[in-house]
DNA sequence: AACGGTTGGTTAATCGTTTGAACATGGTCA
DNA sequence: TGACCATGTTCAAACGATTAACCAACCGTT
């Protein structure tokens, strides 16, 4: 900055002012600063910016685990509309680990790294988060909203700290409506952690609609995972262990789906001749599965932009508005009506 | 930090100190500070000590593509083991694209954002690397990389930056006799774009490994695609749309491979009974697909962990080390030998 | 009693930017 | 002629941390 200061023959004042485009300096100042400035190739410091400014234009986005389609599908996309916007970010895998989550939480938000955090949440309600609140730290919860108890003043601020989120309800009505008119009545449902609120809801979502075509309550077993492959795999296996094992399953994620699949395949049990499956989460390859996987879409581009949306919101101080965009069934080939003799004891308690 | 000076009755400097774990600081005090500083969530703000100390303990990886499974996989790695040394990790997707990769790279680095950034390139040479490499940035180049011409500074400069990829010969070699060996003669390479020289490379070693098992020049033909989907399916189309359409499919790239399989499919030949194919780049998911995908699986972890340590040595001002893990193949069932009357007309010129 | 050494801490300068307040300069008007 | 304005630029004070240089108190020696 000195340097374009010297060479354009002006104080490092109006360095500053000229590349932020001040009315206060004339545009032939202007001009010649900024070219200058480009010759150089002079760039702000970005720390020096941030301690003056109190503003780092970089948001953090903590997701479980970007390896995990869904959510590197979510960070590019999200990436893209923060740069589109001049906004850099920083990522965080909290691998599910409320510890890791808050880690981060802290160390991005009380260390001023960046302005404000998009955050998948692990677990319901963690301190870090609620320290987060109290701080009125700039949190947008992505995918999953958390409880707030209590009325306190980090509360409140939760309460109203924009929740961006895919809609489920229709998407899982649809579900149950294809399995029950299918004809299969006794379900699997591998579930993300009940321990999150986002846990609860899909089962309580997939379950009502179950029971509202018909099914029994004792057939449906939910068995949570913890949105990891291998979680889908045993869970599955623990499935089929059943005396009366379910004819179709649902998991709740899609490396789940994944773990399920290859469980059944171990088990030597055909999709879907043998059970059907349905997923959480769509990948452009679902297709190419054999068999093709039947999954929930999220409308992860509408998500990620919402989300940063939000965020710049935030940070612009207007009043949090969260988003909902709604998820849609893909029908593929992983669903079938159920086996004419797949009960082996009719064990009817 | 002047509350915690406050609070401990000490001066600012000896909670500097004290958190920094200084020797000059008498055990009783340390212990008191870091209390204090614990209690009230005390964290140095990251731009003043990136301004004081000229270091921001965060560096930049620029991908294509984050979606990118291959890539997905490699940021999750890298951010694991950058946060383990206590680095926060800026992601950039450039989506292939060398502006929006210069575009990172200067206000990454000149901005002073980050220590250091690990690159994939995008293409052989741009001005932004060779500007990077003018001011002796910290570069670790990462999958690819890059011809460095000429014998300026910032040339030496670049050839001596760590590069980190995986050797694909060893893997490359064995595809070529597991083709050739099932009778394969007439071969189709989708290969990354010829202009980077990961591209060239990797088409080289294949066509090499064929050539030395006896396969004809004529006979191969290599199609440059863009590390995207639809370009695999493109370029598989006009494979396919040859005289002699080959038999056996290569795809550099794991995205590729995933449309080629769906072009393949739309074209209503089977794999690997009509067509055999094998793809670059592995995922946890390539044995649920039908047929199973034979693959050539990189060594993500550890070119993510090797890429972090070398970074962490520049920024030690080690002398740069690169690594070169090596890939391996694993046989899945998309191979198999070519159907026995492929030749509609013996065209044997 | 004076002196060098050690221990444990403080002072003050500095990093690069931004920005409210002060300041030239030249023009307009009374 | 001077008072007053508008315009364009500079001054200087932060922002929050780090660290070289300095200092006070104490101890053991001679």
């Amino acid at each position: 900055m000195r340097d374009v200061a010297r060479l354009a023959g002006v104080s490092e004042a109006t360095v500053s002012l000229a590349l932020a485009g001040s009315e206060r300096i004339s545009d032939a100042t202007r001009r010649r600063v900024t070219e200058i400035a480009r010759q150089v190739g002079y760039r702000p410091h970005a720390g020096a910016r941030s301690l003056r400014t109190d503003s780092t234009r970089a948001i953090g986005l903590i997701v479980s685990d970007v390896a995990n389609p869904f959510f590197a599908e979510l960070a590019g996309h999200i990436e893209r509309t923060a740069a589109a916007e001049g906004y850099s970010v920083v990522l965080c895998n909290s691998d599910e680990d409320p510890q890791r989550q808050d880690g981060y939480l802290s160390s991005l938000l009380a260390g001023s790294r960046v302005d404000g955090v998009l955050l998948v949440p692990a677990e319901a309600m963690t301190p870090g988060i609620r320290a987060a609140g109290a701080a009125e730290a700039n949190l947008v919860l992505l995918d999953r909203p958390i409880a707030v108890r209590g009325r306190g003043a980090a509360a409140t601020w939760l309460r109203g700290c924009p929740v961006v989120r895919a809609s489920a309800g229709e998407a899982l009505t649809e579900v149950a409506a294809l399995l029950a008119g299918l004809g299969h009545r006794r379900i699997g449902i591998i579930a993300p952690p009940l321990s999150t609120p986002v846990g609860r809801e899909r089962r309580d979502l997939l379950v009502d609609a179950l029971l509202a075509h018909g099914i029994e309550p004792g057939d449906i077993t939910v068995l949570p995972g913890d949105f990891r492959q291998h979680s889908g795999e045993r869970a599955t296996e623990r499935l089929l262990g059943q005396a009366e094992p379910p004819t179709a399953l649902f998991a709740g994620d899609g490396l789940m789906a994944i773990g399920a699949m290859k469980a059944l395949r171990r088990a030597g049990l055909r999709v879907p001749t043998d059970v059907s499956l349905i997923a959480f989460d769509d990948a452009p390859w679902f297709d190419l599965f054999d068999p093709p996987l039947t999954a929930v879409a999220q409308p992860v581009a509408e998500l990620a932009e919402s989300a940063v949306r939000a965020m710049l919101g935030l940070l612009r101080g207007e009043s949090p508005a969260g988003a909902t965009p709604t998820c849609h069934l893909v029908r593929r080939g992983s669903c079938a009506p159920p086996a004419a003799i797949p009960q082996p004891t009719s064990t009817a308690h």
